[in-house]
RNA sequence: GGCGACAUAGCCAAGUGGUAAGGCCGUGGAUUGCAAAUCCAUUAUCCCCCAGUUCGAAUCUGGGUGUCGCCUCCA
């Protein structure tokens, strides 16, 4: 079996080869912090943490980077508004960033480097592409000259002379930069001070670096001049990655990543889910009212390149799928004690028959939504052999295999990111009611129910219903219960 | 106008040449005093439309239609 990814830069599915091997560089486009992150930041941030982990299981050793741009005319306007800095700005929003992922249940980059911290790596990046002839000066700007390299718009499949055509009337006009661009698609490196914001010093001036050349001076630094993996939402693939690449490769002459992946956007009502049109919801928001691991299900079940239609709906049909998953992941920590198997080794298995589906699916393009297939056939197994052992008291399948299935499930949702508070099956120990108390009141209302009182016995089951426990009425007159 | 992606049941969604995964919702039966829970069974003769290639296509080719993204800051 062998992983296939679809590489943007050549819109096709390729056979997936690391530059070293066993080793993977990895550099996501992160989030420009100067508001709370919305679903659609999730998206991006949640599957490809998803992709570093399944890769990371697969055997390889990943580095995985993640930026923060932390110096943007959207940080000044709000730093402005809220009367305090862009660096206070900036600080509170990594902050809440850290949090919102946290909650996802979104692992950590090993990396997270931040425009601020990056100032001489830029200006060097700068320099060079001035020195080689794809850079000129501007009253303190300093620009990319397009042109210059044959190759722009190879990421996105454009070609200048379409994007001219295409932008007539819409680029600029009103734009101070520009009057002082060579080319209207040029884009700015570095940009001049202005009065009362924060600036660098440079060789061409006090000034801050443009957007674009924060990742390329990122890459370089942190993994190299050629890494495997760029990723990042497919709205950053024109212009932030075809100028990336224009940056980089003018540079070193070598290309920026092999394989560029993007994710689809969170669509809302038929349009992209962005600050612009207003139609977002904050994870905060989103986690108020659902789930982490139920918005994590509601990404993962759509194919990372398709646009994901958000619905208070399809969060709910998620949350109902989740309590499926949880349920099949809960079996151990519910019966193992019964069964005679405890908590799963961290061992990982690579073999077997369902480990061997899930990786095809998953293989095909990070196929996450296949692999989640076979995580319900395990968890609805288990769950039936559960409810069996609940009603029966035993259940035909042999134990040690109903622990294998479990350590699958465990291994497999652990990859996506799935996880369960064993504890959750133990919330009864706060109930206050003790077995002896139950085992009365159902004495109770089993006599009641002799008698046909039924008022009497519905109203004792619903007085156990309050506390949490569920009573089960087998045929032949017999009560179990169970705590839920 | 240019570039690109997508179109599968009530809803979400896999499937890239061999006769439609999975989830949610629902339905029928068993069980029950009634419920709940559970068990069993069941839900697309067909994959946007038309034409073609093939023994055979949801899957390949051509032509339509529709939706979305990018072309401006954007995950």
């Amino acid at each position: 079996m062998t992983l296939s990814v679809y590489n943007t830069l050549t819109r096709s599915k390729e056979t997936f080869q690391t530059l070293e091997k066993n080793k993977v560089r990895m550099y996501c486009c992160g989030i420009t912090v100067y508001d709370y992150c919305h679903l659609g930041h999730a998206r991006t941030c949640l599957v490809w943490d998803v992709v570093r982990r399944y890769l990371k299981w697969c055997g390889y050793e990943v580095q995985y980077i993640q930026n923060f741009t932390d110096i943007d005319d959207k940080i000044l306007n709000r730093a402005r508004q809220e009367g305090t800095s862009m660096e206070a700005v900036s600080e509170k929003f990594i902050a809440a960033y850290f949090e919102d992922m946290e909650h996802l249940g979104v692992g950590k980059a090993d990396a997270y480097p931040r425009a601020t911290h990056t100032l001489d790596g830029i200006k060097r990046l700068v320099s060079e592409l001035e020195q080689k002839g794809f850079a000129y000066p501007a009253e303190g700007d300093v620009y990319y000259s397009v042109q210059k390299f044959p190759e722009y718009g190879k990421l996105s499949g454009r070609k200048l002379e379409d994007l001219q055509a295409g932008a007539s009337g819409r680029v600029g006009v009103e734009d101070p930069e520009a009057s002082k661009k060579q080319y209207p698609f040029d884009f700015a490196l570095w940009k001049a001070a202005k009065e009362g914001e924060p600036a660098w010093e440079s060789p061409w001036g006090n000034g801050r670096p443009g957007w674009h050349i924060e990742c390329s001076a990122m890459v370089r630094e942190r993994l190299g001049e050629t890494i495997d993996i760029h990723v990042g939402g497919g709205d950053l693939t024109f212009p932030h990655h075809e100028n990336e690449i224009a940056q980089s490769e003018a540079v070193t002459g070598k290309p920026l990543s092999n394989y560029w992946l993007h994710n689809g956007m969170i669509i809302v009502e038929g349009k992209k889910m962005s600050k612009s049109l207003g139609n977002f919801i904050t994870i905060r928001e989103l986690l108020d009212k659902f789930e982490p691991m139920a918005v994590r299900l509601f990404i993962l079940q759509t194919q990372y390149r398709k646009p994901l239609d958000f619905t208070e709906e399809a969060l709910a049909t998620a949350t109902n799928s989740w309590e499926t998953l949880k349920e099949g992941l809960l079996f151990g920590y519910q019966y193992g004690k019964q069964l005679g198997f405890s908590i799963p080794s961290n061992a990982s298995s690579q073999s077997g028959e369902l480990i061997t589906r899930f990786k095809e699916a998953v293989d095909d393009d990070f196929n996450f939504a296949g692999g989640l297939a076979v995580l319900f056939e395990i968890a609805k197994n288990l769950i039936r052999e559960g409810n069996i052992l609940v009603h029966e008291g035993k259940t035909k399948t042999a134990s040690q295999e109903l622990a294998a299935q479990w350590q699958t499930l465990i291994e497999l949702a652990g990859i996506l990111g799935f996880a369960v508070q064993p504890e959750e099956t133990n919330s009864n120990s706060t109930g206050g009611i003790s077995d002896a108390q139950i085992e009365a009141l159902v004495q109770q209302r089993n006599e009641a129910r002799k008698n046909k009182n039924y008022a009497e016995s519905d109203r004792l089951r619903d007085e156990l219903q309050a506390q949490g426990i569920t009573l089960i009425d087998k045929p032949g007159g017999v009560t179990i219960w169970n705590r839920s």
